[in-house]
RNA sequence: GGGCAGGUGGCGGAGCAGCUAACGCAUCAGACUGUAAAUCUGACGUCCGUAAGGACUUCGGGGGUGCAAGUCCCUCCCUGCCCA
């Protein structure tokens, strides 16, 4: 029995994760750890919402530049890191963010096959059909075909690189979850309720300086760069092009991150672990009985 | 008043006589083990059915021609542009 323990919090995007966690973390004492695949990087401030000079210790924010890589097995990696010293700190640690599978990694423990992208084959996969992938993976290993996407070009690639790396099929699933007694709050919100609050955060953003944010940005690292595939980012690029306006990309940007947030509430709703909570005093009980 | 273009599903937009309401967007539902704010899937006129499937309805209104009509003809209404 451990008595070690973590708190996660999480919820879609706009629902008010970072205030909650940070009310928390002043409350119980404790440093957050970040689980967000976009405020890993640096200069992404306003775009992504980031909480800037916040007096409450953050990590895993910051920590990359644009044009950098990155994915979940690193993620995995630097969370698992950050958590053991936050523990040995004799502090609590709080792991805060939308990203569902950053969070799964670390919570479940799953283990991913150690087979590091491999960029120059993905590149020569990625320009056959994939029609002509999908049958090739059926040859090489039938048991992952049988479950993977066939229309998913990117996983059929990743599934091929682990075969053609290692000779032999991709591993079944696996996880080794880490023995601390872990308790996972969400943030419920409803559906108007959340739209009306990305409405306004987007509206914000704007307001902030979001087109110099990205103009600067893009300016430095190119449109190519991974980071920029974030929604509040991409929509930029035709307006640069004169291709829209910027009431377009407003509400474009409005419309991503809704459907966005729709996606993150599917990923939530399947795990049955997590604790729903309205307002910040369900969170605070809850907590409150956790660490008794 | 005259000329031209057009009126198709929540929106955009194909089809210009024959089978199956193309396709895109939005919407709803879902998948996810090294790009995850990414990537991908299904449903989406109505009704019946668990399903395979079946029945019905639609292309501004009305009329007509044809075995068969968003698709051709007549007429009316509406919209945009041009001329007066």
């Amino acid at each position: 029995m451990s008595t070690e323990k973590l708190i996660v919090v999480l919820g879609p995007t706009a629902s008010g994760k970072s205030e909650l966690a940070k009310k928390l973390v002043k409350e119980f004492g404790g440093e957050i750890v970040s689980a967000d695949s976009r405020q890993i990087y640096k200069g992404m401030d306003i775009g992504t919402a980031k909480q800037k000079n916040s007096p409450v210790p953050h990590h895993l924010i910051d920590i990359l530049k644009p044009n950098q890589k990155f994915n979940v097995t690193l993620y995995k990696k630097l969370a698992v890191k950050k958590i053991k010293e936050i523990l040995d700190r004799g502090k609590l640690p709080f792991l805060a963010g939308g990203t569902g599978f950053y969070i799964k990694s670390v919570v479940d423990g799953i283990i991913i096959p150690e087979v590091k992208p491999d960029w120059k084959l993905r590149k020569q996969l990625d320009k056959k059909a994939i029609s002509e992938l999908a049958s090739w993976l059926k040859k090489l290993d039938p048991v992952r075909f049988r479950t993977i996407d066939v229309n998913n070009r990117r996983r059929l690639i990743r599934a091929l690189e682990i075969v053609l790396k290692t000779n032999r099929p991709v591993p079944k699933p696996r996880k080794a979850p880490f023995s601390l007694d872990i308790l996972i709050i969400g943030i419920k919100t409803d559906k108007e309720e959340l739209k009306n609050k990305i409405v306004k955060r987007v509206k914000k953003m704007i307001g902030l300086g979001l087109k110099k944010e990205v103009e600067v940005l893009t300016e430095k690292y190119g449109w190519e760069a991974p980071a920029f595939q974030s929604i509040g980012y991409q929509e930029w690029k035709g307006y640069f092009e004169r291709k829209k306006s910027l009431e377009e990309v407003k509400n474009e940007i409005i419309k991503n991150t809704w459907q966005y947030a729709k996606r993150q509430l599917t990923w939530f709703k399947k795990d049955k672990r997590i604790r729903w909570v309205k307002n910040y005093e369900d969170a605070e009980n809850l907590v409150l009985k956790f660490i008794q």
